[in-house]
DNA sequence: AGTTAATAATACACACGTGAACTAATATGA
DNA sequence: TCATATTAGTTCACGTGTGTATTATTAACT
């Protein structure tokens, strides 16, 4: 259904591009409130969990990431992590680990109680981005990707943050 | 670029439809970003921008918006609109005025100050925009407007808050 | 007419995002 | 070596989002 209708618009959007850009919005913002009710049911919102799967699927080495690590693969400023991470220690999702090699670093991993969270989260998540995802073929999929692909090479982040 | 470039994972994302959801997620991130950024410079944040175009574009035969429906059009919760436009009423871009025949209502409408800085970035805004969809030709938005369309016709928002 | 919905806006506590300024630890280079 | 980057993380003030509860006003129904 268009945004015109979704959003009871009154007059339509008339640029293309600009329309292109609010679905791209809407679609995004709708895809996480979906991902927040499903994952609150586990006491998890949608950021945490996201944190955690790079915790399970992106770790270095020593089992974990930085803060910049993960403040950089969640395209977030680094402020934004401490507090995220203490939120999450205090529910017992990860711990901060200090590096004894370079002591300015914390190497955050999940606790015992994050893993078995995840174990039990991380399949019925996947089915249901599945079938969400399902009413478009993979050879549609792939397209989109590229699209969107195409859409971020196309901006370069004027304002060059030390984060991105 | 592929994500797993952009946000340094160590490991690919495996499955597809992942792949295609946080690709969505991290484009509407970075033109939330770009685009606030570029309003900044105007003392503007992305959505009071948004919500000035939403007054300027749909507004009723008043010439406004109540707070009900500018919830509806921007996908945000009714609370939330309460605080932007105390902010944005502060900033002399907006103002609150009451309906006489329902007095529940308050009706959002641009100020003088409002519509004259509206009038001078929307063109440059929707050149911005222009720009950077202009990596995909016509035909390629359309297809992706009607995939995003697609994905959010699969949505159905479990827990059906009064707002969405 | 008068109790009972429903609706618009608000208030509150909280999660998450930003930029800017700060501290602590490590790297770098005359 | 020692002053000077640079880097990791924190803190602060603020904007934006949520769900829930409350108040005020209008609608709807015996």
């Amino acid at each position: 259904m268009s945004l015109n209708i979704e959003l009871n618009f009154q007059k339509p959007v008339v640029m293309l591009a600009h329309e292109a850009l609010l679905n791209t919005y809407y679609t995004a913002s709708c895809l996480r409130k979906k991902a927040g009710h499903f994952l609150n049911q586990f006491g998890l919102t949608d950021v945490q969990f996201n944190l955690m799967m790079l915790l399970r699927h992106q770790s270095n080495s020593d089992g974990g990431l930085s803060q910049a690590q993960l403040s950089s693969m969640m395209l977030v400023n680094r402020a934004n992590i401490t507090a995220l991470i203490d939120r999450m220690e205090k529910s017992d999702l990860v711990e901060r680990t200090s590096m004894p090699m370079d002591r300015r670093y914390n190497i955050i991993k999940l606790t015992e109680r994050g893993k078995k969270i995840l174990l039990e989260i991380e399949p019925l998540y996947a089915q249901e981005v599945d079938r969400i995802m399902d009413v478009l073929v993979e050879s549609e999929q792939k397209r989109l990707i590229s699209m969107l692909e195409k859409i971020r090479s196309n901006i370069t982040n004027g304002t060059q943050n030390e984060d991105n």
